[in-house]
DNA sequence: GCGCAAAAAGCACGTCCGTGCTATAAATGG
DNA sequence: CCATTTATAGCACGGACGTGCTTTTTGCGC
C-alpha cells in the first residue's frame, strides 16, 4: 500500500469516528483536518468532494462491520446459535464504535429525508443488513429450531427495532440496564418463534 | 396574544418542520428566515440564541405531542385499550409530522453525543415519554388484562423500540408494509403479557 | 542519488453562518 | 390620533464552510 493510500485510510478511520459523533453532514473538512493534523487542502486532495468522502466513509464502515459483526456470525454454527452471535456481535460493535455509537444508526435518521447518492448508499447497506438477518433467521427454521410458519422478515424487523432502541437507551438515556433489556427483548422474540 | 407572540409561534411551527427534516443543528437561521419570509435579524430578535431557539422548538413540539398523542390516549378507557390508542396515536403522529418524521426520534440520534442544555431537555422529554408508557401499561395490569408479574418497563422498552424502527422502516426504507409490521410487533408484545 | 511522480501545504475565493447594533415601521393603549 | 412600546428590517462583523489552484515537500524507481 502506497503512502497515499495509507493516509487516505487513516483519514477515513478518523472521519468515521468524527461522523459517528456529529453526523455525516455535521462533520466538516476543517474539523477533520485538525483531528488528523493535516492541512485542509492536503486532506481534501484525497477525495473528489465532501459527498464523495461521505460515501467513502460508509464504504469503510461497511467493511469493518463485515469483519466485526457479520464474519463472527457466519463462523458460528447455523441456526439460533448464529442468530444470537449476530445479535451479540452487533451489541459489541455498537458499544465499541468510535465514541459515537453505530454510524449506520446515526446516519439512518440523519439521511432519511435527504435524497441523494449518500442516502442511496445507506439504503443499500441497510437493505443488505436486514436481508442478512432474515437469511440467518431462516437457518434457524431449516435447522428445526424455529417453527416453519414463522415470518422471518417480521423477526428481522423486531430484532432491528431492538438494535435501534439499544443505541437510544444506552447512548442518549445512559441507562445502565440497556444491555440487559436488549438481551431480554431478544430472548422473548426468539422464544415466540421456537418449536414448542 | 400579541402580534409578537403570534409571529413567534409561526416561526416555531415552521422551525419545527425544518428541524424535523435537517435536524436541530442542521437548521440555520437564514434558511428559517427564507422559509418564513422574514429577515434574519427580525426573526432572530425573538430568541436569545440558536441554542435557545432549539430548546423552544422542543418545547413547542412537546406541547403538540401532548395534544395529539398523549391526550387521546388518556381520554380512552384504562388498560390495554388505552395502550393501543397511545400506540396508534403515535403512529399517526409519526406519519403526519411535518414532512420529516417525529422530531424527537431525529433529535435523539442527533444529540446523543452532544452534551448541553438541548440534549438535557430532550432527555427529560424522552424520560417523561417512557414513564408515560410504563404508567399506561401498568393500567392494563391493574385492570387484570396483563399478568401481574409482567415487567412493565420492559414492555415500554420494547414498544419504544417498535416506534423507532417504524420511523426507520417507513421513512428511510420506504417500506409500504411498515405500518403492518409495526402493528404486528405491537400485538405480539401485548400477547405475551396477557393473562392466559 | 537523481529525476520524476505523488502527496501535502499554502493561499485565496465566494458564500453562509450566528450574532450584535441601529434605524425604521407597525401595533397598541390612552 | 398621538405617544410609546414593540416588532421588524438593514447592515456589518468575524469566522468557518466547501472547493479550487499553485507551490513546495516528500517518496519511489532507475
Amino acid at each position: 500500500m502506497s503512502k497515499g493510500d495509507e493516509t487516505r485510510d487513516a483519514i477515513l478511520t478518523e472521519a468515521t469516528s468524527v461522523a459517528s459523533k456529529v453526523g455525516l453532514t455535521g462533520m466538516s473538512i476543517g474539523q477533520l483536518a485538525a483531528h488528523t493534523g493535516m492541512s485542509k487542502s492536503g486532506l481534501y486532495a484525497h477525495f473528489a468532494s465532501k459527498e464523495a468522502l461521505q460515501i467513502e466513509i460508509l464504504r469503510h464502515t461497511r467493511e469493518r462491520f463485515v469483519d466485526r459483526v457479520v464474519r463472527p456470525a457466519l463462523q458460528s454454527p447455523r441456526g439460533l446459535n448464529r442468530l444470537r452471535t449476530l445479535f451479540e456481535s452487533w451489541l459489541a460493535w455498537s458499544e465499541a464504535f468510535e465514541d459515537g455509537g453505530c454510524l449506520f444508526v446515526a446516519a439512518s435518521s440523519e439521511l432519511d429525508d435527504q435524497p441523494g447518492p449518500v442516502r442511496d448508499a445507506l439504503v443499500r447497506d441497510e437493505r443488505d443488513w436486514l436481508e442478512l438477518i432474515v437469511t440467518i433467521a431462516a437457518t434457524a427454521v431449516s435447522e428445526g429450531e424455529f417453527r416453519s410458519d414463522v415470518d422471518v422478515e417480521q423477526i428481522a424487523y423486531e430484532l432491528h427495532a431492538i438494535m435501534l432502541n439499544h443505541q437510544h437507551t444506552s447512548r442518549l438515556m445512559q441507562d445502565p440496564r440497556a444491555l440487559e433489556r436488549a438481551r431480554r427483548a431478544f430472548d422473548s422474540i426468539v422464544e415466540r418463534a421456537l418449536t414448542t
